[in-house]
RNA sequence: GGCCCCGUCGUCUAGAGGCCUAGGACACCACCCUUUCACGGUGGCUACGCGGGUUCGAAUCCCGCCGGGGUCACCA
């Protein structure tokens, strides 16, 4: 039996189905539960609700606890992971196991308490007869709903059950309208004609998820039931249950929806529908080389709802240089999202703190902590909110820059070892010079590696922009290929080739000439990237090495003479 | 279709009857800074869905309409 005083302690919880990856909308509800919690000096726990067999997986409970905790999102209760050394989870409280695949022997007890309060019954209709019964129902132009059959005979019945016929269990749905009192939306009433007798025991002996909600939410102290308003429907049944079952009605708070730009719903769908729109745009008839097999391409062509292997969609999307919409969390991350960008983003999806910075604007930026601190359910907005990846770039970018350059440094090279590992290679010990090279221009860690191409490519590997050369090289008196032919020995004469190095040699060559910087940097740039658009002079020079920048130097004269004779 | 929820700039939002000729952020545009890009700075653009009430006064309260969304499983 629950301990009565249980609700002495909030208990705020997570409970995700593990059927898939954890995505962002499931990412915030956790956030505001977690930060509910802590901000009510309680406990948040996590709860596997995995009564779906067919559908479960342990590989997706287990990519879902990982992915919350990279958010930094760590539970008290529930199963034990190990993350940096440090273990999430438990049971303190001994109030687990956190599967509901393992707790049948709790519901049972429910199950029986029901069936004795004359509140259950078993039902015997297969899955046809219900479908005909609904047909008929639409026919009538009437909503189907199932209710206990007139003559029903509930001694024959449960004989039938303990004799070992198959059937489900339904509760039987009180009449009395149902109140959910909402901290966020208020009180919603709904009344008897649109609930049902739904049942709570499946063919198969597992409760449904009304049922081992309930029953795990008292059992487990839960005071804060925290979810998306997708579930709001469902309340009605789960209050019903609690009163059946003399339970505490904890406190109820819907969460707004998150939607796409576009308003539609924000689907892991979405992927496979950019990566199929890509593959028409560009008219491809088969799978480019080396990602999904022909003939599951073409099946994944023709239907419109059919999903690839996450693997394969990412080898698909790489080899078309296609940037896939992020919806799992695990996209952020790959990405190249920092965890605290993402949470401080979700955060604001839904609530604000409703404080002003100093200088009088409203305050957005925030970490977990200060969440933690401030979150309550009064500053939930009630209206849903479109996912504005604009913005979180912007965050991103923002706490990329304010990161110390070592921190920098060393949050990317764990990045790319884990995503690009090949870039690592290639810049081998120039990669401090280059991460701070990159640092300020960096939306992500991924975006990291545009402005650091010219580091990235062979010394013949890029093409010189036509129009940058006309301008930057051919151009001027001197023209641009002359100081870049003058410049040539000041760079081999560097000693100490650094940023700081090169940066005085080249701007004592331009003072010696009296010149302007920029002509010299921008025939500089053209050589060295092919482009007129760099990291500072000192930075980009750096980045690649005296032996590159003077292959490279080499190869723009050589190449580009022909254009200015002509 | 029934039921339920929602409705302030393009987007996220501030706003709890007078402080609102509606504020901030992102995006966008212009200018400044500048060796390019990025950063930074300045300025600009753009919103209370519509119609009725209540009130001296409504973005804020009430009603209707319209619009958007959710949900109607032996999935959660």
């Amino acid at each position: 039996m629950p301990d009565p005083d249980s609700h002495a302690v909030p208990v705020t919880r997570f409970a995700p189905s593990p059927t898939g990856h954890l995505h962002v909308g499931g990412a915030r509800t956790a956030l505001f539960c977690w930060a509910l919690a802590r901000r009510l000096g309680g406990r948040f726990l996590l709860r596997v609700e995995d009564t779906d067999r067919k559908r479960s997986s342990e590989a997706a409970a287990g990519g879902i606890l990982r992915d919350l905790a990279w958010l930094g999102i760590g539970w008290d209760d529930g199963p034990e992971l190990e993350h940096q050394g440090e273990t999430l989870g438990g049971d303190e409280r001994g109030i687990g196991p956190y599967y509901q695949s393992q707790r049948a022997d709790l519901y049972a007890k429910a199950f029986e308490a029901l069936i004795e309060a004359g509140m259950a019954y078993p039902a015997f209709e297969t899955e046809a007869d219900l479908g005909a019964m609904r047909n008929a129902a639409v026919e009538a132009k009437q909503t189907f709903r199932y209710r206990q059959p007139e003559g029903y005979d509930l001694e024959a019945s449960l004989e039938r059950m303990r004799a070992g016929e198959e059937h489900v269990l339904r509760f039987r749905m009180p009449i009395d309208p149902v109140v959910v009192r909402d901290s966020i939306l208020g009180d919603i009433e709904f009344t008897e004609e649109h609930t049902d007798d739904f049942v709570i025991r499946k063919r198969d002996g597992m409760p449904t998820y009304h049922l081992a909600v309930v029953v795990d939410d008292e059992l487990m102290g839960v005071t804060h039931v925290v979810r998306g308003q997708e579930h709001l429907q469902n309340t009605p049944r789960h209050v019903a249950l609690q009163h059946a079952l003399g339970y505490r009605v904890p406190v109820y708070a819907h969460l707004p929806l998150i939607f796409n730009p576009d308003g539609s719903k924000m689907s892991k769908r979405d992927k496979d529908k950019a990566a199929r729109a890509a593959c028409k745009d560009r008219k491809l008839d088969g799978p480019p080389e080396g990602t999904v097999a022909p003939e599951a391409f073409a099946k994944w062509m023709k239907d419109k709802k059919s999903q690839l292997e996450s693997g394969d969609l990412i080898a698909l999307a790489s080899a078309l240089k296609l940037d896939l919409p992020e919806i799992d969390v695990e996209d952020f991350r790959r990405s190249g999202y920092l965890p605290e960008t993402v949470c401080n983003y979700l955060a604001l999806l839904g609530w604000n703190p409703g404080e002003k910075t100093e200088d009088g604007k409203d305050l957005e930026r925030f970490d977990s902590a200060f969440l933690a601190e401030k979150f309550g359910l009064e500053r939930v907005g009630k209206s849903a909110s479109k996912f504005d990846r604009d913005k979180l770039r912007a965050f991103s970018q923002d706490t990329i820059g304010a990161m110390g350059p070592d921190v920098f440094e060393a949050t990317w090279r764990a990045w790319l070892a884990e995503f690009e590992p090949a870039v690592l290679e290639r810049v081998g010990d120039r990669f401090g010079v280059l991460a701070r090279a990159v640092q300020p221009r960096a939306k992500t860690l991924r975006h990291a590696l545009e402005p650091a191409a010219f580091a990235l490519v062979d010394d013949d590997g890029y093409d010189f922009d036509a129009k940058a050369v006309k301008k930057a090289l051919h151009k001027g008196d001197p023209s641009g290929l002359q100081v870049l032919m003058d410049l040539r020995p000041v760079i081999e004469g560097v000693v100490s080739f650094t940023a700081e190095g090169i940066e005085s040699a080249i701007n004592g060559f331009c003072e010696q000439r009296e010149m302007g910087l920029g002509k010299a940097a921008q025939p500089l740039r053209v050589a060295l990237t092919g482009s007129t658009v760099s990291p500072s002079l000192g930075e980009t020079l750096a980045s690649i090495g005296k032996d590159a920048a003077l292959a490279r130097i080499d190869r723009c004269l050589a190449q580009c003479v022909q254009g200015a004779e002509a």
